[in-house]
DNA sequence: AACCTCACG
DNA sequence: ACGTACGTGAGGTTC
């Protein structure tokens, strides 16, 4: 058996030479970050050899009933994330020069106008100049204030101060562009342009996070912008091969389906199995209306109480989410927790198990170990409270879209996966393959694991990422 | 390297 | 008086 740190490097120059993947084989750093993703209490030691590495924490897979979650799930999926890597995503640069044009033209009327508002030129770039300006030179009223003790000019800090001063639109306006342009149009248009066969190839994380998601760097392709225009035309950059479109589908509200599952909840249970809009179901009960009486307004404050609940989310929190007052938003969230009583009964458990364990595990045994659910810090300790509570959601939504791949490039082997991001694949398949090959993987998506309540697969096709967003 | 900000699920 | 919603990666400035 091959033991080693780092096999999904190994099984990418194999795939890149067209040689054989070596089976079976066991990655050290996978095994390690398992029984402790963190490494807050096990980390592998460089002194000793794989062997020794390899005999420690094999025993500790097993100890922590970790085996199947790294047999069956993480060790087939780093060879799948290796065929992604390898894959990668082709890209269109001229899209994507064409849009640093327009935006740089943009970015620059912006910087215009604003300095002749402030009366001089500074750094945009600079929160602390930024923040001179504002507050010293035009006198607005600070909002908010960063960690550290300074004037906040983050997005919601000057949304506040919209209606103070012409200034502020420009402000967020530009942000908006500089981001876009430096963090995502012109990296992109570089990798693109540097690289051999126009495809970009990111490189996934395995053990890059606490819960059992994957995540992606250089170029972090999991969080390229959606939903505004020019967000639109980034995504429209990435495109498939020649002959082929993109099959993109994502799981309908994963978490939520996860929490209403691993609590045993019977009314959020019964809503799932009846398709009903949870959102709108749970504004009703929280504000006490019929449900067809439910506005825009309360269905979206009930959205945010919903995922808020999967993040620990406390009455300050909503209340500063929403706009309620503290007490309104504690009277809220006690409601919920009385129209959804085996969430808190679960979450309560899970917080005392945590204190005598030490750990958080979800339904696979995948764990996280929150040493701060001791500390007397309390701030220390309410983030290991949300962090536990998140961790079994999060972790076994990250595991079914695992499974998920796993069972999809089982029955399909040579099918071009591109893209994994938490609740969405997205596939680059030959179109005269999709008709028979998107209800199939609908299918085993919505088949990876068995919960409670169904899980939704959303389908969506296109020639670009845009059309599929 | 820390901090601030902001993109995604 | 505040810091209070989970998980990430990256660009820019400041020290």
């Amino acid at each position: 058996m091959l033991i080693d740190f780092n096999i999904k490097q190994k099984i990418k120059e194999l795939k890149k030479a067209g040689k054989k993947i070596p089976k079976p084989y066991f990655d050290l750093g996978v095994a390690f970050w398992l029984i402790d993703p963190e490494g807050v209490n096990y980390v592998s030691d460089s002194k000793k050899t794989n062997q020794e590495n390899y005999e420690f924490v094999a025993a500790k897979l097993k100890e922590f009933g970790l085996e199947k979650v790294f047999y069956e799930i993480e060790m087939p999926v780093l060879e799948i994330l290796a065929d992604m890597e390898v894959r990668g995503v082709m890209a269109e640069v001229k899209v994507l020069t064409g849009l640093k044009k327009e935006l740089d033209k943009e970015i620059e009327e912006a910087v215009v106008k604003i300095y002749k508002i402030a009366g001089r030129e500074f750094n945009l770039n600079s929160p602390k100049q930024l923040g001179e300006i504002l507050f010293d030179v035009l006198k607005i009223k600070p909002k908010r204030k960063t960690k550290t003790g300074a004037r906040s000019t983050g997005a919601e800090s000057l949304e506040a101060m919209k209606d103070e001063h012409e200034i502020i639109e420009l402000i967020l306006k530009y942000r908006e562009l500089f981001k876009l342009n430096s963090t995502y149009v012109i990296p992109l248009s570089q990798i693109v342009e540097a690289s051999k066969d126009k495809r970009i190839h990111t490189t996934f994380l395995q053990t890059g996070t606490a819960t059992g998601r994957l995540s992606s760097e250089n170029p972090n392709i999991q969080n390229i912008p959606t939903g505004t225009e020019y967000a639109k035309k980034i995504r429209s950059a990435f495109v498939p091969k020649k002959d082929c479109v993109f099959l993109s589908l994502d799981y309908s509200q994963i978490e939520l389906r996860v929490m209403a599952s691993v609590s045993g909840d019977p009314n959020m249970i019964e809503a799932f199995k009846k398709d009903i809009d949870i959102h709108a179901l749970t504004a009703s009960r929280v504000f006490n209306v019929p449900i067809e009486q439910v506005t825009k307004d309360m269905r979206h404050h009930a959205k945010t109480l919903n995922f808020g609940v999967i993040y620990g989310m406390g009455p300050q929190a909503f209340a500063r989410a929403t706009g309620f007052t503290f007490e309104q938003a504690f009277q809220f969230i006690e409601e919920y927790f009385r129209e959804f009583y085996e969430v808190k009964i679960w979450q309560d458990k899970l917080i005392d198990k945590l204190k005598q364990t030490g750990y958080v595990e979800n339904l696979n045994g995948r764990k996280r170990w929150l040493p701060g659910i001791l500390s007397p810090n309390q701030r220390v300790y309410s983030e290991a409270t949300r962090a536990a509570i998140n961790m079994p959601i999060q972790g076994l939504a990250a595991d079914i879209i695992k499974l998920a791949m796993i069972e999809v490039k089982k029955q399909f082997p040579d099918i071009g996966l591109i893209l994994s991001i938490h609740d969405e694949l997205v596939f680059e398949v030959p179109s005269v393959m999709l008709k028979d090959v998107a209800p199939r993987i609908k299918n085993i998506m919505e088949g990876a694991y068995e919960l409670k309540v169904p899980l939704k697969v959303d389908v969506l096709v296109g020639k670009n990422w845009a059309e599929v967003s």
